[in-house]
DNA sequence: ATACACGCCTGCTGGC
DNA sequence: TGCCAGCAGGCGTGTA
């Protein structure tokens, strides 16, 4: 399922195909894939039909459009299924189909211009598109990854900036898992904390810091969390460096081919396996409505 | 206010 | 063989 590694990928491999793109037209085939948009502004096609995008943005798990000479952007997130695809005319979806944009690219140095399709695929339903109206960072720094606007899509504004993001504050971090008397892998998944950690990273993370997911926030030194801080940082960007994972084939970066990081989880998945660091069977636990992977020998609760 | 349960979704898998 | 419960889980909403 994509996490921040992922949509990353997504977004900059959209950017050439759609920046300074023209929007020609919009097919809506499943209007539940439109959950995030609100209708009352306008309809998803009316508003975005002409318009003329520019480079796309991400933040978290989030990413958006925005549409030149307005205040709005289109915003997609990709849920558990989702995929963003750039085709040539004519191709034919595998997956199902929800949105399909019809973009114009801007004329090139020969002076032609190029149709091509942005292909909405989502299985699931959990991801959707929108437009939504762009507002200005509470810090003044820019929005997100891909733009040096200090804007952000409203119903984005609540998701705090992911730890890959320069203006990620560090110590405000710290000082909110304070604050949090739960236990540290729901503060990670937090997306108002922390932004772009899915399922998969928070427990290979968990497992590179020693941490028991059920360790509570409040209890860790201020030591403690640069080191888990660091390595979020060096999950998330060893899977970036490598296009994303594709454990279960769902995700596919924006040409269709498959990302490939699962060969080099050390704990998602890898339940009765030898942990990588001392052996031990890698236990998995059910926490929160979800699989937690641990290794119960590096990763134990400790007294607060 | 904070913490957490739940609903949303569909394709695949494993057990009977 | 066929059916169906269980599972995958991010995020918005509702509840205590």
């Amino acid at each position: 399922m994509p996490e921040l590694p992922e949509v990353e990928v997504v977004r900059a491999g959209l950017a050439p195909a759609v920046t300074d793109a023209t929007i020609l037209g919009v097919e809506v085939f499943e209007p539940r894939s439109l959950r995030r948009h609100d209708s009352l502004a306008g309809a998803f096609e009316e508003l975005t039909t002409g318009r003329v995008m520019a480079t796309p943005a991400r933040r978290g798990k989030f990413l958006w459009i925005p549409l030149q000479g307005t205040d709005e952007a289109i915003v997609a997130h990709l849920g558990m299924s989702g995929q963003i695809l750039v085709r040539e005319p004519g191709a034919i979806e595998k997956g199902l189909l929800r949105i399909r944009l019809h973009i114009e690219t801007p004329r090139s140095e020969s002076g032609d211009r190029r149709e091509l399709w942005i292909d909405f695929v989502d299985q699931r339903i959990f991801g959707s598109m929108a437009v939504d109206t762009l507002v200005p960072t509470v810090d003044g720094a820019p929005g997100g990854r891909g733009t040096e606007e200090p804007l952000v899509p409203a119903q984005v504004s609540h998701i705090a900036r992911d730890p890959l993001d320069p203006a990620f504050d560090d110590a405000a971090f710290a000082r909110a898992l304070g604050r949090k008397n739960t236990g540290i892998k729901r503060a990670l998944l937090d997306q108002t904390l922390i932004s772009g950690i899915g399922n998969i990273y928070a427990d290979e993370a968990l497992w590179a810091a020693k941490l028991h997911y059920a360790q509570p926030a409040n209890s860790l030194s201020r030591a403690r969390i640069r080191t888990l801080l660091n390595e979020v940082r060096l999950v998330l960007a060893k899977a970036l460096a490598e296009g994303g994972t594709s454990f279960d084939a769902q995700y596919v970066n924006v040409n269709g081919a498959s990302g490939y990081f699962s060969h080099s989880l050390n704990v998602y998945g890898q339940q009765g396996k030898p942990c990588p660091r001392c052996g031990t069977p890698i236990v998995r636990e059910q926490f929160m409505n979800r699989s937690s992977h641990f290794c119960p020998h590096c990763q134990r609760l400790r007294a607060a």
